[in-house]
DNA sequence: GATTCTTGGAGGCATCCAAGAATCGCACCTGCCA
């Protein structure tokens, strides 16, 4: 609140419950001006409107989106603009959709802005690169508002928050981040070779534990199947996927919150915005995509810090459809044809502009100039977005090489989520790892430290058996190193003779630590810039590690 | 990449099997129609 309040931007990590909002209503409040809110779900808009302006006993608060007619808009952007501090709205919130569209961003430059929210702001990531581009476009907007950024989420790794900071373009923030350790849930995964074990496991699973529960499965249709069967053995069970309609899903949010649902079967569409103190475990049927997703999900059981449970079952197959999903091929004819439309321009070209002329829909374009954008060929100006001068092979070349590091990235999630999935260590030493937190003993509260505790293994040598940190680490966790291949990276973690280092432009990395070693294969990065990686090491080391 | 669905051939009217195609997650927005 007081870096706000004076004026500096802040990247804040800290679970739901944990006072969040407070960190931009506060100031919003106290500064004068409008709170510019941005936030993912329509729904979510409209619940913290709700929240802000029963708290004032007035509407303080107005949302801006699609749903409202031209004369709700009309009043809302009005309310925004009133001098009169007393009765102006302090908080408008709208989509990102919204927030860049040219129109909209003429708008809010023209109103008094104290501050820009950007409320889970982990959808950068998450979602900016192929789902929801314009999350990626964010950071012109905001640069042009001239005011401070305060970028909230419940989970972010090192290298989301790296990227919320680089997208959004938050000039020096202030990072909070609050340890991600939550103690009081139990941590399991249990392994499967057939789907029909599988299944019957999951079903046996829910219907033994204590609810209320979230169970999580891959696809839309898992998710009925699941739930239908649960429902057949008396279960108050209800089933959310996005192929719901929305006054459907709004059904199964209320019946989970009052009570009337024991249990909802969900893909990953569920649970943004849920903070339900009491529930008890979360089940997954599939592996997710990644620990930054699995944490998320894991994180909406035990808020009340009572015992929990987070069991995932685990199939080695159901790690193809997670690759599958992570896969994304760039289209070298579009990129192509978008970057010789934007060299054909005289002046800069508006977002509407280059709608009409290319005929793409607005997410492919807006996706499209993000890739061409990162990869140096296109510049985002004042008053739109212009070509540099270049060959269109290197500009497409350039586009497609970021399409590729970003999947590169995204199959490296999927590994990390492998790795934990299969790893005999302490559960909870292996995920705050994956979250640069190392923790010196093991959990005591996962399987494997109850297995090494039921094979009567002293608490003494179930440590050492445990934690299997190496005594001798090269390079400190969250150092800098440089490899000959992958380049600049930071040291995530230890594991028995594996180092883990996450790479800028290809994700995470497991590496034979003796063969690091051996071969040089890392090099640190003295404090102060990186290393050239010249003397890191050689091709076949490089081979022989990985 | 695994799984499910569809299609077509074989051989023979009811069904099997192989090959190839389709499917698999997340939400906003606009424009059209009734």
């Amino acid at each position: 609140m007081e870096a706000l309040i004076a004026g500096k931007s802040v990247l804040c990590v800290m679970p739901t419950g944990s006072g969040k909002s407070a960190i931009y209503q506060v100031p919003a409040m106290t500064l004068p001006g409008v709170a510019i809110v941005i936030s993912p779900l329509i729904a979510l808009q409209h619940d913290q409107a709700e929240a802000i302006n029963g708290h004032a006993g007035a509407e303080r608060a107005r949302v801006i989106n699609s749903e409202l007619t031209s004369s709700e808009l009309d009043a809302a952007w009005g309310a925004a603009a009133d001098t009169d501090e007393s009765t102006r709205a302090k908080f408008l919130f709208l989509a990102p959709e919204q927030v860049t569209r040219d129109d909209i961003t003429e708008k809010l430059r023209a109103l008094d802005v104290s501050l820009v929210v950007v409320d889970e702001a982990h959808c950068v990531s998450s979602w900016g690169h192929d789902f929801r581009p314009d999350y990626l476009q964010l950071g012109h907007v905001l640069r042009r508002m001239e005011a401070p950024v305060v970028a909230l989420t419940a989970t972010a790794s090192q290298p989301v928050q790296q990227e919320i900071v680089q997208r959004l373009h938050l000039e020096d923030p202030l990072v909070l981040v609050e340890g991600f350790d939550r103690p009081n849930i139990f941590l399991e995964v249990i392994q499967h070779v057939e789907e029909a074990d599988k299944n019957r496991a999951v079903r046996e699973e829910v219907l033994g534990l204590d609810g209320p529960g979230l169970v999580y499965t891959a696809t839309k249709k898992t998710a009925e199947t699941l739930a239908a069967d649960l429902a057949a053995h008396g279960l108050r069970v209800d089933v959310y996927h996005a192929g719901r309609r929305r006054k459907e899903r709004e059904a199964v949010h209320d019946a989970f919150l009052d009570g009337t649902a024991d249990v909802v079967v969900a893909t990953t569409a569920f649970g943004m915005g849920i903070d339900k103190p009491d529930v008890r475990f979360v089940v997954h049927a599939d592996i997710p995509d990644s620990l930054d997703s699995y944490y998320q999900e894991i994180g909406r059981s035990g808020r009340d810090g009572k015992p929990a449970r987070a069991v995932l079952h685990y199939r080695p197959e159901d790690l193809s459809l997670r690759r599958f999903f992570a896969s994304a091929s760039a289209n070298r004819t579009q990129l192509r044809e978008l970057f010789l439309l934007l060299c054909a321009q005289a002046e800069p070209a508006t977002l509407k502009q280059l709608r009409e002329l290319s005929g793409l829909s607005a997410r492919k374009l807006t996706g499209l100039l993000n890739l061409l954008e990162a990869g140096g060929s296109v510049q985002e100006v004042a008053k739109g977005y212009r070509a540099r001068k270049m060959r269109p092979s290197a500009a497409v070349d350039g586009a497609v090489e970021q399409a590729e590091s970003r999947e590169s990235i995204d199959l490296s999630r999927v590994e990390m989520a492998r790795r934990y999935a299969e790893t005999s260590r302490c559960r909870r030493q292996s995920l705050l790892s994956y979250f640069g937190e190392e923790r010196p003993e093991p959990c005591g509260n996962c399987d494997n430290c109850a297995a090494a505790e039921q094979a009567g293994t002293s608490a003494a040598l179930r440590g050492s058996l445990l934690d299997e940190t190496v005594a001798d680490e090269p390079f400190d966790v969250d150092s800098e190193v440089v490899h000959p291949q992958w380049g600049h990276g930071t040291v995530m973690g230890y594991e028995d003779d594996v180092i883990t280092v996450l790479f800028d432009t290809v994700g995470y990395r497991t590496l034979s630590l003796s063969l690091v070693e051996e071969k040089k294969l890392l090099v640190a990065v003295p404090a102060g810039g990186p290393d050239t990686g010249a003397t890191a090491g050689t091709k076949e080391g490089v081979k022989a590690a990985v």
